[in-house]
DNA sequence: TTTTCACTTTAGAATTATTATAAACTAGAA
DNA sequence: TTCTAGTTTATAATAATTCTAAAGTGAAAA
């Protein structure tokens, strides 16, 4: 993904391209796979890799707004710590308790035969799927 | 469950049966219905039904305690609290998130037809299904 | 029954993740 | 270039949970 992509990208949904932004979204929008990370593993892999240093603030202001702009979807995780993931689709995931590892599972490769009905006057907004992994 | 079952249920799984934990598990296992709340919940029922209150802490040593005998089980929830459910059999969770409530659904009520391989050397442990509500 | 001690409870401090605040900064329209 | 709403930043505040160390207590042994 280009310099003018990413401006776009954020431009498209609200957001200005700020210098903080866009370097934050080149590191998490400019990859083949999927990525997933936590504000604390985000801050530090981005403190590595570029000099400069963000407030922790910074990082989570944004990827709330990326998350509000649908580029990111939030995971839940038994934890403490909030995951986040690059994709955005509908999909499910492994999850790896030994190592607090995700890995995304494409929706196609599960199917559900019988669910249950939504009770009272609610509907389905969305099937999640958690495969926990032991060794 | 009366009282000396409570006493046996303790016994059994190493926990001394101390007036604290009688309290709580005569709150959480004397139902019908499976119960699912927070710390922060069961502390606030707590403190309504019984006159004496508990520190906190033992609110929290209490429902680990428990959780690692076996009695209850950790319900992965988007949110900042973590969830304790009295259902320890394997089974699925209706969320609501509009009211922040769990919903349990038989296991025999979701088949799943397809489900991928587990990754390298890794087993599968668990499965478990989420079903997000909305109105 | 009394003694003893490992296990528990307790209050409060410490820690951790996250959000709020308010001042300084900046992208981009005018 | 100026202006302003939106953004970043350091720091404080909050919230959930865990830690600590002292006081309390089941229950085994004497």
């Amino acid at each position: 993904m280009k310099k003018i992509d990413i401006y776009k990208k954020l431009r498209s949904s609200g957001l200005r391209p700020t210098k903080q932004r866009v370097e934050i979204a080149k590191f998490l929008f400019e990859r083949e796979k999927t990525f997933h990370f936590t504000v604390e593993s985000l801050n530090k892999l981005l403190t590595k890799k570029i000099n400069s240093k963000f407030a922790l603030a910074t990082i989570y202001n944004t990827v709330h707004s990326f998350k509000a702009a649908g580029h990111l979807s939030e995971v839940e995780v038994r934890g403490n710590k909030t995951y986040f993931d690059t994709n955005v689709s509908n999909h499910h995931h492994f999850y790896d308790s030994e190592t607090s590892e995700l890995i995304d599972i494409d929706a196609s490769d599960i199917v559900i035969q019988k669910i249950p009905k939504a009770p009272n006057g609610k509907k389905i907004k969305n099937v999640e799927v958690f495969i926990n992994l032991k060794n």
